[in-house]
DNA sequence: TGTACATCAGTGAACGCGCGTTCACTGATGTAC
DNA sequence: TGTACATCAGTGAACGCGCGTTCACTGATGTAC
């Protein structure tokens, strides 16, 4: 129970501020604990963040998302109240570069989740054929994780609409 | 002469292994002199990092991708060499989501980059009027950059693929 | 019910290490006479 | 040309701090008798 807590108030804090700017001893805090009782849970640091990153993303078909439409997650992430709470945001956007350069474990979680949320998107994408759909759901799966990085409030929404050309509202 | 070479070698390791993971030391290692010069070049690390990244963005009208076309610009931003090398890769896709969290200059001059970028590439972007040209741009580059971001061969070469439909090649 | 003991999650002081930063010093170069 | 001095980029030892990790200890809870 203390490990599920501990994960997601990571991932928030992660998301929020960075992987290395984030102390094994605050994720403990924020769990009700002291940093010494860490070790008695996870092995180091290393295994926090793989769980963390185990957890919050939608790797099993079971997950939540599979209960919402394509079209009811995009317009969710396309929200500007959405866009700019990184604590709650999509782990690609947030942290998705730093990800990049983590463990091999760490990097191919990552890559299923994408690969998993591209096949949920493709349901509702535009396109006459399964070919057409799947590249739209790519481009507006693509612009949606950029427009949460790029930090202007004008250009970051100029890239979110254009989105909705690939990905109808629902 | 040596901020150039420290703001270039400096760029290229915090592509390849983060900003965080790069100490001054190494830079000025690097760059041919010890640890206690840094300080005469440069106020703190921090100055650094925002000095490589002015330095590396493609901020003023004049830099070099002018001179290159914007198909010229996507075929090679879509090699596979370019894709895997970090150290020489878009500062977005290795560095997008700590820039993020980095100082407001910093994000600024990330923002500015992505405009700039955006303007260059909706030159030789698919559309019949200038704003589904504009669009195509935002996708074509959105989902490049994600292709970097992504470990796995086979599904960073669809996106990049996907990325043809809206910026043909050159 | 009461007593003695075992268990064990959690505490918090302490350790080791690495990093950013400082600073007294060096030694090469330039300048004045 | 030679000597004395000033300058100043660069050196490397040292400092301070924060973080991951360890570990002896605490104290609450459960169990045996």
């Amino acid at each position: 129970m203390l490990k599920v807590i501990a994960c997601s108030k990571a991932v928030s804090m992660f998301g929020l501020r960075g992987i290395g700017d984030v102390t094994v001893a605050e994720v403990m805090k924020e769990a009700g604990l002291t940093h010494g009782a860490f070790y008695g849970y996870f092995p180091s640091k290393e295994a926090l963040i793989a769980e963390a990153f185990g957890s919050a993303l939608p790797l099993a078909p079971d997950k939540a998302d599979t209960r919402q439409s394509a079209g009811d997650y995009a317009d969710r992430y396309r929200s500007v109240r959405h866009r700019d709470n990184r604590a709650t945001s999509c782990l690609f956007s947030s942290l998705g570069t730093e990800a990049a350069r983590g463990s091999a474990d760490l990097k191919h979680s990552m890559t299923e989740a994408v690969r998993h949320r591209i096949g949920h998107l493709t349901v509702d994408a535009k396109g006459d054929t399964p070919g057409e759909k799947r590249r739209s759901a790519i481009a507006a799966w693509s612009a949606m994780v950029i427009a949460r990085i790029v930090d202007d409030a004008k250009l970051s929404k100029e890239i979110l609409s254009e989105t909705r050309a690939s990905l109808p509202l629902a």
